[in-house]
DNA sequence: GGGTTTAAGATTGTTAACAAGAGTTAGGGT
DNA sequence: ACCCTAACTCTTGTTAACAATCTTAAACCC
């Protein structure tokens, strides 16, 4: 039961990581409200909101433009604030974790399997930040995960991985079966080590 | 120059902050549309921003609720990424430093004198983290202050000073001297102990 | 009486028309 | 040739009507 302007919203969010539009790009209202065939209303919306989550910057009466991904030590800063929030509620809520969130994180995980056989770079980084969303979840950190959101959303935009994409796979398979097996410390410590 | 929707998303952030609308309240487009004497379209719009923004949550198809203040263990963790943010951002940007920016942080600071002389809480939250926002942007940090914004709002509904308001003036004080005296270190140390 | 179904009311979601602002080009003056 | 102005065009901002969804309360059956 999602509205269109979600639809809409991950539609757009998804080509911005795919590298549909390159950074610096003006988008228009109109453009994009008749090629997802819908009204400016939910587009509006979608601009707002991905402007919140830093993909776009937004001017008054002048609408929005693709922002430039976070390099360098920017990024690297981003990073170490993501790590430190997923370990903070993993840390807090483990004993939360009940069969259910297990099997939700199971599922992202098999959605990352996919995606890494795939090669595709845009549905591995959205499955990799699926599988984290997942994981604070079951961990009880909805109350975290809006701002979690945001620091990471815009470091999609870079998603490169030194590795293979099957060792990426592998650290998340780790954290997985650490979870399962209840083992707190080494969960803490596979979260800490997979840097994207 | 700014928006009718910058406005009432204002107007609404003011009043969740001074604690006008109590946690767990369900808020309606069209009474705030009516008491606002505009159409329901900006409503959603500063709706949706403040949902982003961490202060309300959000149910397609049901509307907004008033979020509950973060408090203890969340608060301190949040509070201590905030520092972490503000000591980057001020950290790396501090020689880009100007007159102007150094001008709008001293006009910020008059404000926070001004309502910590009324001793208006809801007003000193407002100020105080104006001060900040003018810090980082100052500091070049505009590419940060979105997802700083986000963290921060939410502690602002819990703003509460054990020492006097004064006493907190007097903090905001000794960063602008510190900027303006470019004194990097001292810029920072005071920042790190600026605990709201 | 308890529980389920159904219809009425209230609320949000979407749309299209209208208003307002910004950008651009053509025209006139110097 | 240059600059300023004014009209035009394009884009975003706002509004009000319409559609879809949820909530409620009453009617109904068992």
């Amino acid at each position: 039961m999602t509205s269109i302007r979600e639809e809409i919203t991950e539609k757009i969010r998804d080509e911005l990581v795919a590298g549909k539009f390159q950074a610096g790009l003006a988008l228009r209202e109109a453009e994009l409200a008749e090629r997802y065939g819908v009204s400016r209303g939910p587009i509006r919306d979608a601009f707002l909101q991905l402007s919140q989550e830093g993909f776009l910057a937004y001017q008054v009466n002048k609408g929005v433009t693709v922002r430039h991904p976070l390099i360098g030590e920017d990024r690297e800063f981003i990073s170490s604030i993501r790590v430190q929030i997923e370990l903070y509620v993993v840390g807090k809520g483990f004993d939360n974790l009940d069969e259910e969130g297990l099997a939700q994180i199971a599922e992202s995980l098999k959605v990352l399997e996919v995606a890494c056989e795939s090669g595709e770079v845009a549905a591995i980084a959205k499955a990799d930040m699926a599988f984290h969303e997942a994981l604070l979840i079951a961990c009880g950190g909805e109350d975290h995960v809006h701002y979690w959101r945001q620091v990471c959303s815009r470091m999609l935009l870079t998603y490169t991985r030194l590795g293979s994409y099957k060792a990426s796979y592998q650290e998340h398979v780790k954290i997985y079966k650490a979870l399962k097996s209840k083992m707190k410390d080494v969960a803490l410590a596979a979260i800490n080590s997979n840097v994207t």
